[in-house]
DNA sequence: ACGAAATTCTCATATTGCGGGATTTTAGCG
DNA sequence: CGCTAAAATCCCGCAATATGAGAATTTCGT
């Protein structure tokens, strides 16, 4: 009944496998609970105790999960080795820090990278001057897929047939997020984003303005958003426009440098999600 | 053969469970191969092709694969999440980043904060002024456990029982390290280090000198260490003496605050590791 | 060194994973 | 926008392997 898997969203309860419950053990840990003891974790996941030791000790074996003292168990150091393969190998995290440093003072604000993984979308690389703003450690921060300005900038550059499969499959969350009520809607709501080339939005943090513009691995393939940020109050109408075409035209930027970095590569393979 | 699952050393190829093999899976991605598709895992894992998909598919669900365009798999979103989780949850980097900014001009090279996870030590926080010192994305870095200073002050104040644990199951790494070819030569060794206070070595970038202090997450119980580094030039006898009380005393403050912290918590959770 | 608590082991049972191949879906082209 | 090669899923019998209760063992703090 706590099914409640963050991970595979839209199929419920199904497909229960040993590796399904295993992996689910680490949904349990979070900020607000993050560490658990074997006996916490059969009375939440009603499994027998032998079953749960072994699931334990498989994940401590492989470093996702460690023994801390006081008894009980804590997100292990595999999480933190993995993140940084992850960004040696994102070209992104090599090519845009320096924009970001660029466009700092004109931005006077906030400024956001927002990877696209397929239903997800993920804060990467962070830069902040205002300190008004209140961003920190963001990386790894999640993004509602129709909220706010990175995401709905992606969206409005994904292939249509990656739209249609959206619309079909999330058309709750769409209509929520009051992207439209069904396909037609959807779909020119974003037409209209697309055409402008950038976003500007304040639906996640009514305080701040995000005003996004899409990265592209290849043509026609969006992987990110660049989302420049600042407080409400700092941002009259020419300031967004002005913003806007700043952030489209460093986009371009980046996204060609990504184009000729993925030439260079001998084995193309820089990760680019799809939907399912 | 190919069982080299960095994760379970010691144990070479034993308790082959479906669950283990779907974690193996993940010790693919490397930076260096940071993309697999279906059928490179089935030639380099010897499974079935409808296996290998079931696997794929959880680690897919779970957000720990991406499928990337131009098929195949890369690492997911869900260990930068975790990352963040776990950075978020640490109090060692609320306490350390200030200190870490007091002692920045006194070092005039770089710091590096480690943490202690049962059998790895990891780079955690970094912080650099010098431009010679090459040091970048180290969080996540793996340390050897037995070489660098960061790790051996850690060992030398580890209550004696563990590290018999250690001498028992690492004898051949040890010896490899210099840290002695018995028990009592291990254990004198480290008792010599424990007695300074702080460990001076260069024995991992021989460019580089490491000075470590260790600090305890209650007394008697390490966790981390904290490195001062500097290029080898630039470090006289006086300067390392002076740099290993300054790192001693840093990371008595650092200890002193985290068992405040620790007392503030109301369910005492701060990741402390075992050895098995 | 000792004792309480945490972890692993044992083993019979039947649930669940495995694999070869057919089928469906997908991505990206013209 | 529809099509085609390729990728991913489904099917299903067989048997390997996961499960859980409780006993045995190891671990860790005092």
């Amino acid at each position: 009944m706590d099914r409640m898997t963050a991970s595979a969203p839209g199929r419920p309860g199904a497909g229960e496998t040993s590796v399904t419950r295993v992996l689910g053990i680490l949904d349990l840990f979070t900020p607000e609970a993050p560490v658990w003891t074997a006996d916490t974790m059969i009375e939440h996941l009603l499994l027998g105790r032998a079953t749960i030791y072994r699931y334990v000790r498989a994940l401590c074996d492989a470093g996702f999960l460690v023994p801390v003292a006081g008894a009980g168990y804590a997100l292990g150091p595999r999480f933190i080795e993995f993140d940084r393969n992850i960004r040696l190998a994102d070209p992104l995290l090599h090519i845009v820090p320096p924009v970001m440093a660029e466009l700092r003072d004109t931005v006077a604000g906030g400024q956001l990278l927002c990877a696209f993984y397929g239903l997800r979308v993920l804060a990467v690389l962070q830069d902040k001057t205002d300190p008004d703003i209140t961003m920190s450690m963001e990386r790894g921060r999640p993004f509602p897929l129709f909220q706010g300005s990175p995401s709905r900038v992606i969206l409005a550059h994904l292939p249509t047939y990656r739209l249609r499969n959206l619309a079909l499959n999330h058309q709750a969350a769409i209509a929520a997020a009051g992207l439209g009520q069904n396909w037609a809607e959807f779909r020119d709501g974003l037409r209209a984003v697309r055409r402008m080339g950038y976003l500007v939005a304040s639906d996640i943090d009514k305080a701040l303005v995000g005003i996004s513009a899409p990265i592209f691995h290849a043509p026609g393939s969006v992987v990110a958003s660049l989302c420049l940020v600042r407080t409400k109050e700092r941002v009259t109408p020419d300031d967004a426009a002005y913003l806007g075409r700043l952030a489209v035209t460093a986009c371009q930027r980046i996204s060609a440098e990504l184009q000729a970095f993925r030439l260079r590569q001998t084995d193309a393979a820089f990760p680019v999600s799809r939907v399912r």
